[in-house]
DNA sequence: ACTTATTGTATCATTATGTTACAATAATAA
DNA sequence: TTATTATTGTAACATAATGATACAATAAGT
């Protein structure tokens, strides 16, 4: 509880640096990450959210990148001041870099929400080109964590989004596309699973990202014929039926 | 002629805008966009590559985003810049954003070669996030045209490049990535050749590209199964064998 | 007219995937 | 204790896709 205190009072302060440093000094500018992290649970995709103070927008995790930092190592550092994981499968996917995306309003509004009234010339009111990355990390290990200008962070069904900022909504559909064509072939979808999960799990899985019902015995097939999977020990469910196998993924 | 000169003339005109103008007016700040310009010629992958005057370089075709215009679109004024093509195959496959890359070295013998002292904190000389893209384009019908501060732009195949200016390399080698990746899904192939083209023909194309050899008659199955040839008129070629048909790429 | 190299396609072999079936079995109910 | 139930793991067969081989057709050169 207290560390949880100091990390948002840490994370307001990052962003009274960002807000009161009107030129964006240690900042590279006009640019931004946005990350779509998925997770699964309740046989459902989720993706995380942040509700802004004040203003009833919700919007995807993103940042902004420090001027002596790798693009991508701040997508990770975001990743991880949202959901405390490291190590974690992240990936560019997209560049969202159209002018029509440009709007200072709700960025405006929430600093006036603050209490803040910016320069017109403040930095973070100028066109910003987002770089997009989607992350893949196991529902029961992330611990959503809103940052300073956002009252929650939490996880929303893809089925059941809130009305989201800007063109958030169209960068989860591009990172779902991407998450789709990328599944079977970079077999990255055991990232959003725990370490040790049943056939059927994965099954469930593989259903809901591709959006279309797989054929049991040939799923279980093929799968096992990769080599990439290890049986672990059965699993008693509670349910009553034969009890699953456990296996965990391998290299 | 007169033509060419014209647009060397504007080209120059363009640069030295950039050049003068020390703080980057009218342009996004620190984004840049780096173009891999696939051609395919004599059973060979190649790119088009800029020398660069007076220093030795050689680089990708490249260039900065106008304050009012889309990232995408830069990429494809780029492209016509640099080739005098339009409606051609164009994607996003990476942004090389690591603060390594940082290195104002070049830019600055370029500017220094050119006769102008820049300013320590000139636009040009901060540090740079690229946005990479690649194109396939028919090399019978591209124009290499250098920019204001090349000397030539030409086609080097990918077994014999030059020795290139900072990432450059590595930014063709995860071009190439990709195109290998996306050649059988995205049906992408076709936009190297011309309108017309053998089985052969493309049978070598994709052996190139994949780096390994394909069984004809599984080849030919394949990719007439697909139902996106057409089959157009024979081709008297003047060799010592059955003429092939040609083929033209449907929908 | 004969030779040569290549093309288009047929044929069979092998592998992968779709489909059905069934024994094994953990929990529940009788 | 024993039957019932739903689900799992896998075998068995059917169909589809791909690999491998063969061969007739044929432009152009000899």
């Amino acid at each position: 509880m207290l560390f949880a205190k100091h990390f948002l009072q840490k994370m307001n302060k990052e962003f009274r640096k960002q807000e009161s440093n009107t030129r964006g000094d240690g900042y590279l500018p006009g640019l931004a990450i946005d990350a779509v992290i998925f997770g699964f649970h309740d046989h459902q995709l989720k993706v995380l959210l942040l509700a802004y103070k004040n203003t009833g927008l919700y919007a995807l995790p993103g940042g902004f990148i420090h001027d002596d930092e790798d693009v991508n190592q701040a997508a990770r550092r975001v990743l991880l001041d949202r959901t405390g994981l490291t190590n974690i499968f992240l990936d560019q996917f997209y560049v969202f870099g159209d002018n029509s995306r440009y709007d200072p309003e709700p960025l405006k509004a929430i600093m006036l929400a603050r209490g803040y009234e910016p320069p017109t010339d403040h930095w973070l009111l100028k066109r910003f080109v987002s770089v997009g990355y989607y992350a893949l990390v196991d529902f029961t290990k992330a611990i959503p964590t809103p940052d300073a200008i956002s009252d929650t962070c939490d996880w929303y069904g893809l089925e059941s989004l809130p009305h989201l900022m800007q063109d958030h909504r169209q960068i989860i559909q591009k990172a779902l596309e991407t998450l789709q064509a990328n599944l079977d072939q970079k077999l990255i979808g055991f990232n959003l699973l725990g370490d040790e999960f049943t056939m059927g799990e994965l099954q469930s899985l593989y259903e809901t990202v591709l959006n279309k019902k797989l054929i049991r015995a040939a799923f279980q097939r093929k799968i096992l014929s990769l080599g990439i999977l290890e049986r672990v020990a059965k699993k008693f469910t509670g349910g009553a039926h034969k009890a699953p196998y456990l296996y965990r993924f391998i290299s």
